[in-house]
DNA sequence: TCAAAAGTGTTCGTGCTACACCCATGC
DNA sequence: GCATGGGTGTAGCACGAACACTTTTGA
């Protein structure tokens, strides 16, 4: 059990972040060119700077890749096996975001080539351990979402209660009663009614919710 | 937003060791010495080496300060503030762990000298960010007895129903209704009556339990 | 007029809560 | 015999699960 006096480490910050799209779970990857993951995916991330705390490393990444500030970030796990990096001691600490679905414009810029959304349902290669994080990642944002209200940040700021059920039922991956979603969700005390009814779809339009308070409640 | 092209930093971990005694939640600490600290106390832990994973390193500083191996260690988070260690960027991966009341003799032995349990209800002066982490490992803690049989790490191999409920207690910094509690634990059908009873003690003998399984179950 | 999603109540079973008294032992 | 913790049942209530039909719109 000899030790050298100090071993020092690469630190890294990934980020999973997911979004709803098209009645899937969809999570942001990158396109890597550089052997020996050409042809892989992965989480975007980077390093972490001398004088920057890891969390907010993990928001500038975030922002860099994605274009978001302010939405939910909070840390996974760390993740420090000595050989997850071929290129030597990296230990990355991972992050998840949700983003809501109006706010990821990226696929038609320029600066954001070789990003894309994937759903979690059909993943492609993934470089590093990343596949472990992103696991991870779901299995956390599955678990929250039975007892806390995260999934307030995965929608646009006025929804209907459609949209939000159809949200739970891709994380969880189950159909949910409509009648019972429905009634817990405003029994709740969490949304706010508003004025405004969905238009132009070719049916019934449904009634606009917003979310009551800024802060996250934990149900 | 420039940064170097690779950041180093000291990989560390802390553990936050759990116990029960005497009716109440204990951790373990370290007195300290050095300067800037000294008459502070710390978590138990330690420098991540160069070719271990974080995991294994918590479990080592594990044993090596309590003495305990094979016990519940789980990942709490990573802290990483640039100023949070006066000596440099050392990033700490927080660990805790749980123990049953029956395994730490330590007290009495020398190789443990400045090592001792603290109440979590009176802590002394913590060093470096261990507050913060320590507060961070009991919410996690308490939040987990909810929602799973983690409980079962911190009691002996047989226990009576009456020291596992005081446990809860103790934990959740609540009465509980004894009726209540043993028509719970009986029914969840993880405990397994054994031919014992509890033998001199100036009341009625208690049967003694043991858990069924060795794996973890999240009820 | 048709397709599509919105909207709406009741019943049943399960599980949680509150609550008080007798029992077995050591001293 | 007394102090101490062990051991037991029931009633009320809240909550989740199951379940089907009418309404409103655009095409």
């Amino acid at each position: 059990m000899v030790l050298q006096k100090y071993t020092f480490a690469v630190i890294a910050t990934d980020v999973a972040i997911f979004t709803t799209q098209d009645g899937e779970l969809k999570v942001l990857l990158i396109g890597m060119k550089k052997s020996p993951y050409e042809g892989f995916f992965a989480l975007p991330g980077g390093l972490v700077g001398g004088d920057e705390s890891i969390d907010d490393a993990a928001g500038r990444h975030l922002f860099d890749k994605a274009g978001v500030r302010g939405v939910f970030l909070e840390q996974l796990s760390a993740f420090g096996e000595p050989d997850r990096d071929p290129f030597g001691r990296v230990v990355s600490v991972a992050y998840y975001a949700l983003v809501p679905p109006d706010a990821h414009r990226l696929k038609t810029t320029k600066q954001y080539k070789g990003v894309s959304w994937f759903s979690v349902q059909r993943l492609p290669n993934l470089a590093y351990d990343h596949k472990h994080i992103l696991e991870a990642a779901v299995a956390r944002l599955r678990g929250k979402l039975a007892y806390s209200n995260i999934a307030r940040n995965l929608l646009s700021r006025e929804f209907t209660l459609g949209e939000m059920q159809s949200m739970y039922e891709i994380i969880l991956g189950e159909k949910l009663d409509k009648r019972n979603f429905r009634k817990k969700m405003i029994g709740s005390g969490l949304l706010t009614e508003t004025k405004h009814m969905q238009k132009g779809r070719a049916n019934r339009p449904a009634r606009l919710y917003t979310f009551k308070k800024k802060k996250m409640v934990f149900i």
